[in-house]
DNA sequence: CCTGCAACCCGTAGCCACTACGGGATCAAG
DNA sequence: CTTGATCCCGTAGTGGCTACGGGTTGCAGG
């Protein structure tokens, strides 16, 4: 009766909710340590892996850049474990998600205003959002 | 007395805020005309590419990709223009802008957060950031 | 006219983080 | 033992550039 032990790319894929072929791209950069395999030379995985690899996606979503993540994923060693040395990569991630949203949000602000401008006149030769393309 | 038409490619880039390389490659994808050369080779523009390129540029800094713009310069041209037809490419650009807005607003609310409730314990063994990318 | 050097030429490769494809091998259920 | 789902690997494509390298051209000063 031994541990059910023995995912396989495509289970850890579905409970990890990453995709399969980006698993395969992690373990070519080295983010994902390659699994054992099976005689046939199909990949297994534990329940080790799946922890890796859901705190890889969590900081996918977080917007985190890969290397970002494999910095974390050291300083989530328990030996090395610091939140001094997390903060400023945290802190810079932020700054830079700070600054994309401004930028969007000025966008989002001209974007909106010329698009109300042009509201009703369909047919009309003249068009907000050309004019703003080719303004000077 | 014949006009100084003849901009080279590197005035054009300074003309337009468009990097060099990159007037080259919209020539290569053809969103770019091919303009005259020199005898010996070197690409001669005039004010219409000065202001199609421009148009490109703001179409960039307003976030839409190449073939929006590639619809939308068509649509720009003197026979063709239609505000009915420009329309629903600014209005579901718009709509990804404001999606892409939604998503970064949660990222910097929960990376906000979860540092704040890192200022302090530098060197504790806990670190929220981590603890939120273990989660479960 | 000649020199020197800035500006230009071209093609290709690299960036990020995947995603898709194709053709073959393996696994597990019936 | 057959079938069909799953997995294998390597490579190429995505978007929108940017960088590189090695060669050619243009033009201003002497």
């Amino acid at each position: 009766m031994r541990a059910p032990r023995g995912l396989t790319i495509g289970r850890l894929a579905a409970l990890s909710r990453v995709n399969l072929e980006t698993i395969r791209y992690y373990e070519r950069i080295g983010l994902m340590p390659a699994p054992d395999r099976t005689e046939g030379g199909h990949r297994l995985y534990d329940e080790a892996h799946e922890r890796r690899l859901s705190f890889i996606r969590r900081g996918r979503e977080l917007g985190f850049g890969i290397e970002s993540i494999r910095a974390l994923l050291s300083l989530a060693e328990p030996d090395h474990r610091s939140c001094e040395e997390v903060q400023p990569i945290a802190a810079s991630h932020l700054h830079e998600v700070r600054a994309k949203l401004a930028d969007l949000a000025r966008l989002e602000a001209i974007l909106a205003e010329t698009l109300s401008r042009c509201k009703g006149h369909m047919s009309a030769p003249s068009c907000p959002v050309l004019e703003m393309l080719e303004a000077r």
